[in-house]
DNA sequence: AAAAAACCTGACCAAATGGTCAAATCGAGC
DNA sequence: GCTCGATTTGACCATTTGGTCAGGTTTTTT
């Protein structure tokens, strides 16, 4: 009885098959593509995105690029898997027994700090909502659902306690993630318009600061403060 | 000296030329096609966006869509142009004379029903800015910024007065566009959390009333109010 | 240092895509 | 019902695009 394969996967022509790289090189070549893939992904969304520019971006032939991924789809599913942990990851931080507005001041900090470093994969991000979500439904009617249904209830226990006023938890999400993901999403809107953006350091202190002044303390004047 | 020609245009192949319609059914074939360029647009963004799926949309061919258009470009830049009015309408509306809450709440719930009417204009809009706003930079610098640079000294003065408190109004004005847009550019997201969307009129009041809420109380209990 | 496996390339292919064109058809005014 | 311009079509074209493949080169294993 001679040992099973020891490295073989299920095609012979190439290291496709799941995920997991198997050796240094792959393991370098993996990233540089996914890297080039999410960029070229998230200005010209899926079906505008060209394999051989995404090669080129990552410094190799296009073959080589498609021995690597075995289509234009398994590529973008592939940068699609490594985006969602990361853009869901500030969520699951929400600490129930935290305070508030303390719990709620970092997750928005870490929601503007995801804009501001990972701006492609806000915008990537973007794009499969645009297009309908096609590859992303499941992970959004579940995951997603149940960790928004999850930390709702957080939000509903604190207001039910009177530490914050009972506003619908799930538009107050809403405006977290449309509100930090803006300056990512709509970049030349907001450097046309501030002629800078969420990269400077000052500007996203600035954005932070207005953004929980308006979600804690509202527009409207306080009878106490002048 | 024979009179100049009286409706030809630089080319002789087409009713290409301005934007302006000769005839009824010059009229009535533009206005189809751009609405099924919208669609396409909006989904897949221009690079996406194919022509014959435009035409086929549209109800036609291909061939004779591009005697309307002479070619891809030009119905991009066409229902680009059909959009940006309807865009910046809303916040032109807000008056200076009246009242901050009562303006305000006017223009977001304008907003959310632009989101809610045209959902596909608000995600064509989001795929420009995508892309890196590379037809529309002009536009967002020049008329958008001066409108914003306007609306913004209405706010300033609302503040001064003590009728709101002195938030910055450009992150302002960024918070009520993001969060209204989000309700149509992420409309899957949006229906896989809540089941439902900005296109039902329940849920659009719901919205409203969230926004208004949190954007003018904020999120904190008043010191008056239990 | 072979041998085997992994890695890479350029040539190549079929389908898709944006666009052209000559000719056929339609429709309003005479 | 004739005429002329507006409209529509289908055949056609050059280029682009996703993907394959046979064979060559490099790295790893023995």
């Amino acid at each position: 009885m001679e040992a099973g394969p020891t490295r073989a996967d299920a095609g012979g022509s190439g290291p496709e098959g799941d995920g997991t790289p198997r050796t240094r090189i792959q393991e370098k070549n993996r990233a540089r593509i996914l890297e080039a893939a999410l960029g070229t992904f998230a200005r010209f969304g899926y079906r505008g995105a060209r394999v051989d520019q995404i090669a080129e971006d990552a410094g190799m032939s296009k073959s080589n690029l498609l021995y690597y991924f075995g289509s234009k789809s398994e590529i973008y599913k592939a940068v699609l898997a490594d985006l969602l942990d990361r853009w869901l990851a500030p969520l699951r931080t929400l600490d129930p027994e935290g305070d508030p507005r303390t719990e709620l001041t970092a997750y928005i900090e870490q929601k503007l700090r995801f804009s501001a470093d990972y701006p492609e994969a806000s915008r990537l991000f973007a794009n499969e909502m645009l297009q309908g979500a096609p590859m992303m439904r499941d992970v959004l009617e579940g995951p997603l659902k149940a960790l928004v249904e999850e930390k709702s209830q957080v939000l509903r226990r604190w207001a039910a306690c009177g530490r914050i006023r009972p506003v619908d938890p799930v538009h107050l999400i809403f405006l977290i993630w449309a509100t930090t993901q803006t300056y990512a999403d709509f970049a030349p809107q907001i450097e046309a318009i501030t002629g800078t953006g969420i990269h400077d350091e000052t500007f996203r202190r600035q954005a932070l600061q207005s953004l929980t002044d308006l979600i804690f303390a509202g527009l409207l004047p306080r009878p106490g403060s002048p």
